[in-house]
DNA sequence: TGCTTATATAAGTAAATTATTATATAGTTA
DNA sequence: TAACTATATAATAATTTACTTATATAAGCA
């Protein structure tokens, strides 16, 4: 098999390998989240949450679409990192519970 | 599925996110190597490959075996972290080569 | 035994990473 | 338009990383 450059592989683990941003991946593995969701959930300042996933976004692993004053962050399936990305994130836990948690707090944005 | 804590993946994904020890890893997927290859390979300083062994090492990833003077590595396969490592590594191009030219150098050691 | 080779460890350093606070931008709403 | 909310960016500080050189350890061999 033939796969993925070794150096952009390594690149990819790398970005995976901070556990705030590899729970957003699988977090957002389902379905997007805003970054006022992030904040909430990793109680961590916006501007850390914000930076988080800007590197996600210049790697292209991650994509954002604007709805209405929301910005809402899902895979970038078109990404040539996917089928790596998706063979990690299938072999992690489920981290549900945290979007669950939300909607008891009420500060669930729904996006749809 | 429920798979590995979130936090050690993280953990493992990180020590895969340095090209050297990723290009290691998939190395030593079917046989082991020894310090000395991995210097002649990678043309870096002993002691750094030492250091990137050592993080392998102290988290389970990799063993050792010593051999008369020679220390070989390998991936242990009785790690909690190997099916993720496994998952990942056969997305990874070949590295072979780089075996074969060791053999063309005359710097390959032979570990049977 | 002493010398050589292979490997590990220690100490130091430059660069990268991940937070923080402060501020800018852009959309929403009164 | 002004005020508010969500998000991004800039500047900065603490921590971590990945090298380097110097030195220690341990096995093989004369």
């Amino acid at each position: 098999m033939n796969g993925v450059e070794i150096e952009k592989a390594a690149i990819v683990c790398k970005l995976l390998g901070d556990k705030t941003r590899l729970t957003m991946l699988k977090l957002i593995e389902d379905e997007p989240c805003c970054v006022c969701e992030f904040v909430e959930i990793f109680q961590m300042s916006q501007p850390s949450i914000s930076q988080h996933l800007r590197k996600l976004r210049d790697a292209h692993i991650v994509k954002e679409e604007r709805k209405g004053q929301w910005i809402f962050y899902s895979l970038n399936k078109q990404s040539e990192h996917y089928p790596l990305l998706q063979s990690i994130l299938e072999q992690l836990p489920d981290q549900k519970e945290k979007l669950v948690q939300l909607e008891k707090n009420g500060t669930r944005i729904s996006c749809c």
